[in-house]
DNA sequence: AGAATCATGTAAGGGGTTACATGATTCG
DNA sequence: CGAATCATGTAACCCCTTACATGATTCT
């Protein structure tokens, strides 16, 4: 089982049993701003969990309403959140940057417009990255989350920026050599 | 029509007529450190993009052997090509790194374990940040593409880094003021 | 009374993966 | 002869998204 969002709710279910909605309000204003996980996906993740035996539900009725679905922990669920927990992350092999491959056909084809198309991203995620210099966090339940979360996405966008204005260079030499 | 893998086999295209298993080649060592397509995707995003009309194909005999499927970009999908290729990418609102959801869970339901994955992720990211480090570009046809794609992982891994430490800083002090 | 929200889903489709099937040809 | 590679897919599954359906309750 790969996807961290079966163990985003499987994490939701520590600190108690709960109904789907109920760890939808868990996911949206804890993970809110990171993960979000739509309804339909939320209930289809349970229905798996459930299947492989990682978390069990129960009908708890409700008078007039509908019953609910309660589910809690099982300990191979509990035990495989620890597990996913507590290791590392793989960084995946491809780089898989739209902008890359966007490049690397203007490169091919139509060199020219290289500079306009990195001047237009350049702007655009100037733009975001001052936005975000403002807030010193993102907003969620965790206020350590939300900073470092903020302090994540800074960085990545000041990265990006650098390497855009490298690249600008290093195609300039390019024009200038041929 | 969102996905970079459809712009992508367009983009292969351009050239000029390409059947499958040529576009399939054309992807990988064009594109592919980058992005990689199986099989089994290629066929099926020919088969819709002649279905929405972007491509072309037409049966291109072979004697004895099965007849070739050669597809060729229509008006429209060079149209389409060109649209995409030349307009800047949105950055996703959602954060989606693994890693920080771990976090956020660690946080509140094991924050002594914080530092023991903190430091087994920079390890491991500071291998992969040091072979990376040492080659000068990642292989593929156009070794432009192979340069700035080589800088972008780079980059973006020291800024990984960079933020692993300051969390760790900022989880120092936490503790401290508890 | 009407709007929000509680509460649970189904349906359809796109992006992507791995595994498998099939058969011809070319290379060592 | 056997392996690689040419060449085209199918099947099944997972992740995720949007749109929709349904009906009760609580807030304004």
């Amino acid at each position: 089982m790969k996807p961290p969002a079966a163990f985003a709710v499987l994490g939701c279910l520590l600190p108690g049993p709960a109904h789907g909605y109920q760890l939808g309000k868990r996911l949206s204003s804890g993970l809110g701003p990171i993960w979000h996980i739509a309804p339909s996906q939320l209930y289809s993740l349970l229905a798996r969990l459930e299947r492989e035996g990682l978390i069990q539900g129960h009908l708890e009725p409700q008078g007039a309403r509908p019953p609910r679905r309660v589910f809690s922990l099982t300990p191979a669920g509990r035990h495989a959140f620890w597990d996913w927990a507590t290791s590392p992350v793989r960084h995946a092999r491809d780089v898989r940057l739209e902008l890359l491959a966007k490049l690397y056909f203007l490169h091919r084809h139509a060199p020219e417009r290289i500079p306009a198309l990195l001047s237009a991203q350049a702007v655009r995620l100037a733009r975001l990255r001052d936005r975000l210099a403002g807030r010193a966090a993102l907003p969620c339940d965790d206020p350590w989350l939300g900073r470092i979360a903020a302090r994540f996405r800074l960085r990545q966008l000041e990265a990006l920026l650098c390497w855009l204005e490298e690249v600008m260079i290093c195609y300039e030499k390019e024009v200038k050599s041929a």
